[in-house]
RNA sequence: GGGCGGUUAGCUCAGCUGGUUAGAGCGCCUGCCUUACAAGCAGGAGGUCGCAGGUUCGAGCCCUGCACUGCCCA
């Protein structure tokens, strides 16, 4: 046996690299795909996968958390566990940071061309790419390194390739010019998820348009965004505004440009929106756009993709937009035509990425149709994600959102859902698979890449330039990480195994982006393949996960979301370093109530710190006096490890008060774990392990740790197997939520039993299955004991008594069969008590502490502070008294008797019963004090 | 403008389907370096549960309105 020195105060980093370390060395929980037909029960989890430009931080940390807990419970339960790392290669967060780095040497990525920008990126990526995994390594993430992948990858980009061409050739996929946000920074469209809006106080301005024959007469319009005036093709109102009916189908003349433009009716306008009368502007607005189409006006385009004033704009061509603004506001005024420009606060939209304020832009691009159906009668992309969703007719969903008020926010977002804008005029990405024939203009989308037009035969064709949405791709992970597409059309053996997976868990800013996008594709291209036994798949076999368990927000301690540009980003790695990865992992667990966002502050884990601090110690007092049984040739068993403390019926009072609660506080956690309680499940684990195991329990077994030479050993030797079998099923409790000290301590807990334990680590033993049911008669003696404990400490505490000195007391106890007799040793030592003296009657005069069932005194010379003793007594006496009101208010009440459970009333009965005997002691104590 | 959350002790948060005395950690006060732990132990103070109505035998919890606050969508 070796002998085992645990330093006195825990030290998180001499530990924690070790495992790390081990853990991925052993490959521990890489998963091998099982054999078709095997039943096994699998629990796969797909990581939302970091863009690879990343670095770790809070929110990463608290989904992985979340995620590294409930997969190590599964685990531990006996389930086939399979949790997905990856990576995302992020197009336009990851190029913005290369063009970024290319800007400080001085050059760009149009200098560099293509070609050689996408190597930079690969080169980038090689580089930076690993810090997240290698942080995830380091916070201890159970996943199965051997299925890591890059969205990049060469079977994932064949996939995504596969995907394209298939919902091309069924009509899903078109290419067509539309308004898209657009960022002039990043000179791509972005998608409708990708612009943020902000409120900002700007000006609405209203400009008179003259109108053609009539010197004098104006329209006037309002607007916020005069520079896009030059694009003007009409003016709108609203046809049932009786102001401007006299003006409908007349013509007016564009302020600045000149042209002749009509004034259209359109139910779209507000009236009581500025003027009433808006500009219409389908190059350069949204809604002007749909408008545009409506009336079958023209489109003029008055800017470039930079956002500067192109040729359209006359003498403004070359400015930026808001100096054009400014110049175009000044020549009207100087032509008299500005009418007002009042005050107001409009949302405006930026780019997610750069904040740059987005320009709508007419432009081609090309979309997802998701309401369009592939085959008559059959679903749309958007109607099967609906399905997938929605509960039927008994109440069953083929995935369910949890919490569930987001089902109905996801139901209303896919419901008026638009098609889907694909294509990123970016380099970094999955390109596009279609190709433009310079003979014919008509496109080819192939798999692979074609030498000639497929439709006339002609070589001069140049690829598109456009690349993919990275959702495009990051949507069809479920899918495509388990071998799709199949080349042999029928399942692979990890569709076939790990698909649907069980569990989706991602924070909602990305339920729309990315779980809308799984369950859009998953479905849409499972619902073609069979199942392994060639049956056609169900609704709930197409889709991709289960369940969704949405997690909440990481902020900092004031509530502010995280942000670089705040400056109040928290590095998880430095309060790692600080406190310890399972500190930290205990911090976000204890406050990951589903549904609330959690206000990061280190004094939580400062405070978990401690715990681990304490269950170090713990351990240190376990394994002295397992070296101290050794001496005294006392030995446990090593088979005894491994399983709940299993306690006879004769074994002493606090023995069978801690199997109960190992067993009780068990089941409560797994119960916890099931409904994402983790709050309530660290809450549990750390009650458990600091309040009952260590504040009571060790104490009281310091008394039968004896191991002198007159010692009953076999009586020493029970003792200690509860207390090593309470422990090491502790440390496995506590193990998913912290596995750096769990892990350590279980090794040594083994090792000072001189060997190696059942597994090769903690998260593959067991976990605790408990029982609800706990036995009661233990757990009411032991709260009658620590009652009676506590209240001596109290009376000491009042009358000055000495921490060290041991005192008598006197218990007067009116009924039979409270367990103090037999346990005197125990509040001999916990409450520093000299003797007991059970009496008939307590003596008058002295200091008294009542309880319904028993009464105590300490005896001691010094007096109690008596003016202080009162004051307590007497807002113990309100206290009780007004307690006693409400209770007898209610039994008086008929209703409450005939209405309320039995059970409440008797219970109610019970304690008003007790609060006549504490309500006349209090008195009578009061009564004594004078 | 539409929708969704939050408001409980000085601070950060629990409180699951309404039911006996609303809990925890931190902080605060008092006393202890008690041989596992001072990152500790013991005792204690501290709350009209945002406001106003309502439903109910009974409301922190359900309903209505209001205030403040955060988020999402337009």
């Amino acid at each position: 046996m070796r002998r085992r020195e645990l330093p006195k105060a825990y030290d998180p980093a001499a530990i924690e690299d070790r495992w790390a370390e081990y853990w991925v060395r052993e490959r521990l929980f890489d998963v091998k795909t099982p054999k078709a037909g095997a039943d096994e029960r699998a629990f796969t989890v797909l990581l939302p996968p970091p863009n690879v430009t990343g670095n770790l931080h809070m929110g990463h940390m608290f989904e992985h958390t979340e995620a590294d807990i409930l997969v190590r419970w599964h685990r531990m339960r006996g389930e086939l566990t399979l949790w997905v790392p990856g990576t995302d290669h992020a197009g336009i967060a990851t190029q913005m940071l290369v063009e970024r780095q290319l800007t400080s040497e001085g050059t760009s990525r149009q200098a560099l061309g293509r070609e050689a920008f996408v190597e930079r990126v690969w080169q980038w990526r090689a580089h930076y790419g690993g810090a997240i995994l290698a942080s995830m390594k380091r916070i201890g993430d159970t996943v199965d390194w051997s299925r890591e992948y890059f969205t990049m990858d060469e079977n994932l980009s064949h996939a995504v390739r596969e995907a394209f061409v298939r919902l091309y050739e069924q009509g899903l996929i078109y290419r067509g010019a539309y308004i898209v946000n657009w960022c002039p920074r990043c000179q791509t469209a972005i998608s409708d998820l990708e612009v943020t809006h902000e409120e900002q106080q700007g000006k609405l301005w209203e400009i008179r348009y003259p109108v053609v024959g009539a010197p004098g007469d104006f329209l006037t319009v309002a607007t916020t965004r005069p520079e896009t005036m030059l694009g003007d093709v009409a003016v709108a109102v609203n046809p049932l505004d009786e102001r401007f009916r006299r003006l409908i189908g007349k013509t007016l003349r564009l302020p600045l440009v000149g042209r002749e433009i009509p004034v259209i009716a359109d139910e779209w306008v507000k009236s009581d929106f500025g003027t009433g009368a808006v500009k219409v502007t389908p190059a350069h607005d949204a809604n002007d756009f749909a408008m545009g189409q409506r009336h079958n006006l023209p489109a003029i385009a008055v800017m470039d993709e930079t956002a500067h004033m192109n040729a359209e704009a006359g003498v403004y061509a070359g400015l930026d937009r808001y100096e054009a603004r400014k110049r175009i506001l000044e020549d009207l005024e100087a032509q008299g035509l500005l009418a007002a420009a009042r005050d107001y606060v409009n949302a405006i939209g930026k780019c997610a990425r750069c904040a740059t304020v987005v320009e709508p832009r007419l432009s081609t691009q090309w979309f997802i149709a998701v309401n369009k159906q592939a085959t008559p009668g059959g679903p749309t992309i958007a109607s099967l994600a609906i399905d997938a969703v929605k509960p039927d007719a008994e109440g069953r969903r083929a995935i369910r959102i949890t919490p569930e008020n987001n089902e109905k926010v996801y139901l209303e977002w896919m419901t008026n859902l638009y098609d889907w804008c694909i294509s990123r005029q970016l380099w970094w990405g999955h390109r596009i698979p279609a190709w433009h024939c310079a003979t014919c203009k008509q496109i080819s989308v192939a798999r692979e890449d074609p030498a000639r037009c497929a439709h006339c035969g002609s070589a001069q064709i140049t690829q598109e330039t456009d690349v993919l949405d990275t959702w495009f791709s990051s949507g069809l992970l479920p899918v495509t990480v388990f071998g799709w597409p199949p080349a042999d059309g029928k399942p692979t053996a990890d569709l076939t195994a790990f698909y649907p997976t069980s569990l989706q868990l991602t924070g909602f800013d990305i339920l729309f982006f990315w779980v809308a996008r799984m369950i859009m594709l998953g479905c849409w291209f499972m619902q073609e393949l069979p199942l392994a036994d060639g049956s056609r798949r169900t609704l709930r076999d197409i889709v991709p996960f289960r369940e969704v368990h949405i997690h909440a927000l990481v902020r900092d301690a004031d509530r502010q979301k995280m942000s670089k540009t705040k400056g109040n980003v928290i590095d998880p790695v430095a309060i790692v370093q600080k406190y310890g990865t399972d500190a930290v992992r205990f911090t976000l667990a204890s406050m990951a109530s589903p549904g609330t966002d959690i206000a990061f502050n280190e004094a939580r884990t400062e405070g978990y710190r401690a715990f681990a601090n304490k269950i170090w110690n713990a351990a240190r007092f376990i394994f002295m006096n397992v070296e101290r049984a050794r001496e005294a040739g006392i030995s446990v068993d090593r088979s005894m490890l491994g399983h709940m403390p299993s306690v006879p019926p004769y074994a002493p009072i606090e023995a069978r008060w801690i199997a109960a609660r190992a067993s009780s506080v068990a089941s409560q956690v797994n119960a916890a774990l099931g409904e994402y309680r983790f709050h309530e499940a660290a809450n549990l684990v750390y009650q458990f392990f600091w309040g009952d195991f260590c504040d009571w329990y060790l104490e009281i077994v310091k008394l039968r740790l004896d191991f002198s030479d007159t010692a009953d050993k076999a009586y020493t030797r029970e003792a200690l197997t509860t207390l090593l079998q309470t422990f090491e099923t502790a440390l496995r409790l506590l193990s998913p939520i912290m596995p750096f000290i769990t892990e350590e301590l279980w090794h040594a807990l083994y090792e000072s039993h001189g060997g190696a334990p059942s597994a090769q680590s903690i998260a593959l033993s067991r976990y605790p299955q408990g029982v609800a049911q706990t036995n009661d008669a233990v757990e009411g003696d032991f709260a009658l004991l620590q009652e009676l404990i506590v209240a001596v400490r109290g009376l000491r505490k009042d009358l000055g008594v000495e921490e060290k000195l041991a005192v008598p007391i006197r218990v007067h106890a009116p009924t039979s069969g409270l367990p103090f007799a037999g346990n005197l040793e125990i509040i001999q030592r916990l409450a520093r008590v000299s003797g007991i003296e059970a009496v008939d009657a307590l003596p008058e005069g002295a200091a008294t502490r009542a309880t319904p069932q028993f009464d105590v005194q300490v005896v001691y010379e010094k007096k109690i502070d008596t003016a202080a003793e009162r004051e307590r007594l007497t807002k113990e006496l309100t206290r009780y008294e007004q307690e006693q009101e409400r209770a007898q208010r209610q039994l008086g009440n008929e209703a409450f008797l005939a209405k309320a459970p039995a059970a409440v009333v008797e219970g109610l009965r019970k304690r008003a019963a007790e609060l006549v005997v504490l309500i006349e002691k209090t008195r009578r104590a009061l009564e004594e004090l004078g």
